[in-house]
This record gives C-alpha cells, sequence and structure tokens, in this order.
DNA sequence: CCATAGATCGGCT
DNA sequence: GCCGATCTATGGC
C-alpha cells in the first residue's frame, strides 16, 4: 500500500524537499495504534540560512540536523512545544524541513486523546501541535525516518496545487517564499498563504 | 473575527 | 538578560 520514503527521496536542497513532502504521510507506531496524517505544510531550512539552527553550526541542540538525510530532528521551542523536521541533505551540511501541519487519516481517536478535544482542525494545525498529536518529543530527535519503525514517511501525492509563502515566525530572511502549502487546505496553519506568490491558488 | 499575555526552556543565530 | 521555526486562554469588536 503505502510505498515508504527511500534515503534518495529525502537527499537535495531542503527548498526542494519541502515541495515534495506536502503531499506525503508521516506515520507513527505507538502502543494504541499507528498513527497517519497527510503533510499540506512545510518550511524549507536551508545551511545558508541565518534563520535556521543549523547556522551557527553544530551544537549539542541540533546535532541530528548535520546527520544524514532522513533524521529526525526535534527541538523545544518556546520551552514548551516541540517541532519537528527531516534532514535533508548529506552528513555535516545541516539542511532540514520544518513539518507545520498535516491532515489527520488514521489514528484520529488517539489523537483527539492526546489534544485534549480541540476541533479535529487543529489536531495537527501547526509544527507544536503536530508533534504533541504524534507524541514526539527530544527522544525521537536523531532517529532514522527511513529505517526507523516508530516513525516514518510514505510517499504520496498533494491533493491540490502547492503554493509557495513566507515563513512564520521568523524575523530573519522573511523575504523568503520557503514555506509550501496545499492550497486552500482547511489543515494548514495561518497565517494562510498569500496569494500569487511564487505559485497560482486555484 | 483580532489582539494580547503567559507559559517555560535553551542558546546567544 | 533577552528572545525565539509556538500554543492556549481570555477579552474586545
Amino acid at each position: 500500500m503505502a510505498a515508504r520514503a527511500r534515503r534518495r527521496d529525502l537527499a537535495g536542497p531542503a527548498t526542494e524537499v519541502a515541495r515534495d513532502l506536502v503531499g506525503w504521510t508521516l506515520a507513527a507506531r505507538s502502543p494504541q495504534g499507528v498513527l497517519r496524517a497527510m503533510i499540506v505544510e512545510t518550511e524549507a531550512y536551508p545551511p545558508e540560512d541565518p534563520a535556521s539552527h543549523a547556522f551557527g553550526g553544530p551544537t549539542p541542540r541540533n546535532g541530528s540536523m548535520f546527520g544524514r538525510p532522513g533524521t529526525l530532528y526535534v527541538y523545544v521551542s518556546y520551552g514548551i512545544h516541540h517541532c519537528c523536521n527531516v534532514v535533508t541533505d548529506r552528513i555535516d551540511v545541516g539542511s532540514a524541513v520544518l513539518l507545520r501541519a498535516a491532515e489527520p487519516t488514521r489514528g484520529i481517536a488517539l489523537m483527539r486523546a492526546r489534544r485534549g478535544g480541540v476541533p479535529d482542525r487543529d489536531l495537527c494545525r501547526g509544527p507544536g501541535r503536530l508533534a504533541a498529536a504524534f507524541g514526539l518529543d527530544r527522544r525521537h530527535d536523531g532517529e532514522d525516518l527511513v529505517l526507523g519503525r516508530t516513525v516514518w514517511l510514505e510517499r504520496g501525492t498533494p491533493p491540490g496545487r502547492v503554493v509557495a509563502s513566507p515563513r512564520v515566525g521568523i524575523r530573519r530572511a522573511v523575504d523568503r517564499p520557503w514555506r509550501f502549502s496545499v492550497a486552500g487546505s482547511p489543515w494548514v496553519s495561518s497565517p494562510r498563504p498569500v496569494r500569487g506568490r511564487a505559485s497560482t491558488p486555484p
């Protein structure tokens, strides 16, 4: 059924992989069952990007960003939330894609339980919410999404046009349209992409 | 619908 | 000390 993401699918410039990952599925196995959600929003953080955690070189926090393509990088945001990234380039490069939002497809009951009765639309709408719904945290940092049996990716096709827009919540390099999302999807986090940036909305 | 405050941790980008 | 790749609750229009 679902074809797993291969190493070569995830290897390459973050801007390209970020666009490719829209429409793919993030999957995780827990004692209570398998969770799946279709990725509808990503952001690229290439190595030369001043807004990237990897910009200043490796540290204990971002070390997994410098791993192989397909490595999972999970960091703590604002001391409370967790955010999940897919490493996309060769070892020691420091390039990743932030998973920002997804449309739940399997294990929705478990996601609802974990997310405390929020509307279904908000289960995975936002990077912190996505990590919470999947139960991912710093313990999962550095896991291999290509060979991993608890967290992995499956290839897919976007359900609509993929549009580019400026990234959310950063102050440096705001001019780079490195946020990719499914145009018009209700599962995409706000602010919604501005029309007419790099692609045309429906 | 929008704006704002507070939570709470690690890096200094 | 300050600020961030965030989210939630609350109060106002």
